[in-house]
DNA sequence: CTGAAAGCGCTTACAG
DNA sequence: CTGAAAGCGCTTACAG
């Protein structure tokens, strides 16, 4: 018994281009063209014809002849603090939804909170012709970075950022009021009765943080119950909240309640806590910042401040496609989400 | 005052080329070319003078157009599970970093557990003369998507697997070995004089979760202590934890341990247990899977399996860098990490 | 060893 | 409204 094997693409892996959709069409590869962008100077018979070529030879453009012709892709690329860490993680998921319906691609580079990365992608991206740049990075970025990005640019590269403000770069950003947020927490802990608040993970190189430590700092300020020596800078991430809380403790510091500068931090908060026997929220409350999923399942579970990748994705898509180039800032508001903790 | 504007790139963002190179050089284009891509064929003084050029030019060469020319970009297309879960990010994460430092770009796709979307992806992959696609699924996948997984290797295009085995689609896989560590930590629960030990997460769907639960299954059989009662299939990550512990706990199920598919699970058991005044060691032993960092600021730390996801994106990396092109399987060991829940 | 020319697969002025 | 031709920016046979 005799089977065909079926050879055809396996062969040669021939792939159609225009041309051949053009032969099967009957027409030039200029109308092929013209259809597939959708241009309206076109006969409905010729769409047709050329519709029907499409299909049946499974015919798809080759996206970096499209480029090249074009002199843009239709990618576009996620610079990224740190992708280990659930909110960024998070966010990256909405970006790329957000994206993928508007059919871009996303390229993704993890900048590990280099700036000298971020300088080098800046300078090599335009020769990408890329789509458009979201810069998601919630480390300081240096005055230095400015002429890259009007680089950039005028390259005619889209470049939004998220999570933390640019706009003095001229660069529209889509922003957590991280200030109010960490306002609104610090005020609920004070109205509890709690004066001896500590914050625990300001990062001095982080934007994001210091605007949230600047919040929880004005709100204790007003309240006459600032104190400097409650406040603890340290390391990283679980590692941050774990290390400073336990060399607090013991040094012998007082405080009744904690505001993290993250969920992580705060997670590693409450296990120092818990290892010197300390009980949460009855010895010491503690908040964190960003209402990451874990935080659900702490126990005690942990109150936090909410945060909207989803949302902030859809605005960053629809500057990215849209015509609109006002180099506004868009401001989403974080609320409190009570839980055990505090 | 005067002062000059720098207009000279902003009036018209003159993108340099080859020919500007060339020109500049004193060469023609193809010896630029030439040099560009190391090619040995060139006298030194050529050489020289067009690196001297690139240099002062500050050339870089357009990827689309060298991707069109030579039929291939040097760009790979992660196709990832979710990456919102947190070993997934740090694959990702891992992949980009190996990546990068081959002067690969890195395509980000989240297919959430979609086999539709994978399949599309499957076919439109081709057209995008993909340096390679590596597959970071969980999810069973369908007999039915060989052809796709042929066509894509046919077009040239290298297809690695990572965390799943699909040699059987004669891809080359990095994966763990599942199955024995779920018995080594199994083993360890009996030794420790379990014998009610339950299996919180199993998902049907979920090819790697099987070989997980194949491991417990095997080892509790060869003990005499398999119990198809205590197996609970729940929903998804935390939740899945939480719920079926809840479930069983209420429902009066007897167990003195639990093996989790993953970490994320054994967090919302252990949420679980503390919500109805179980302790954890004392009443009932938790294993997590998988070696997520927040494990260890969990209280009680969670015992769990470890993972390698920097070797396995090595180990991606350099099959799709080198010409290897074995379609077997490198196998990754996990080992048994105890901390105090168990 | 080097250059002139062709061509990767599209799209877009330019004619008609 | 449609087609022939040029060209996006490279690389690679092909001559010499």
């Amino acid at each position: 018994m005799l089977v065909a094997r079926s050879t055809a693409q396996a062969e040669d892996a021939h792939v159609v281009t225009v041309i051949d959709v053009a032969r099967q069409a009957g027409v030039s590869s200029a109308t092929v063209s013209r259809v597939l962008n959708g241009n309206t100077t076109v006969t409905a018979e010729m769409r047709e014809r050329v519709t029907a070529a499409v299909k049946r030879l499974d015919f798809r453009p080759n996206p970096m002849a499209q480029g090249l012709r074009k002199g843009q892709t239709n990618t576009v690329a996620l610079l990224v603090g740190d992708i280990a860490q659930t909110h960024f993680a998070e966010l990256t998921m909405q970006l790329q939804a957000a994206l993928e319906e508007n059919g871009i691609d996303l390229l993704l580079y993890n900048l590990g909170h280099s700036a000298k990365r971020l300088a080098e992608f800046l300078v090599r991206c335009v020769s990408m012709r890329l789509r458009g740049v979201v810069v998601a990075l919630s480390d300081n970025i240096s005055r230095s970075a400015a002429p890259l990005f009007t680089n950039v640019e005028e390259s005619g590269i889209r470049v939004v950022s998220i999570g933390q403000d640019l706009t003095r770069f001229g660069i529209p950003s889509i922003v957590h009021d991280e200030r109010a947020a960490a306002q609104r927490s610090v005020s609920y802990l004070l109205a509890k009765g709690h004066t001896r608040i500590a914050y625990v993970g300001r990062i001095k190189g982080s934007a994001v943080g210091t605007e949230r430590f600047r919040g929880y700092q004005s709100a204790l300020v007003h309240a006459g119950a600032y104190r400097e020596d409650l406040v603890w800078d340290k390391a990283f991430r679980y590692a941050a909240g774990r290390d400073a809380v336990t060399y607090a403790l013991e040094s012998g510091a007082q405080f009744t309640a904690v505001q993290a500068a993250s969920d992580e931090i705060a997670m590693g908060a409450l296990a120092a806590l818990r290892d010197h026997g300390r009980s949460v929220p009855d010895d010491v409350s503690i908040i964190g910042f960003g209402d990451v999923q874990m935080g659900a399942y702490l126990r005690p579970s942990l109150t936090t401040l909410s945060s909207h990748p989803e949302m902030a994705a859809r605005h960053v898509c629809s500057i990215l496609t849209a015509g609109d180039d006002s180099a506004g800032a868009i401001i989403l508001e974080r609320a409190l989400i009570k839980r055990e903790s505090a």
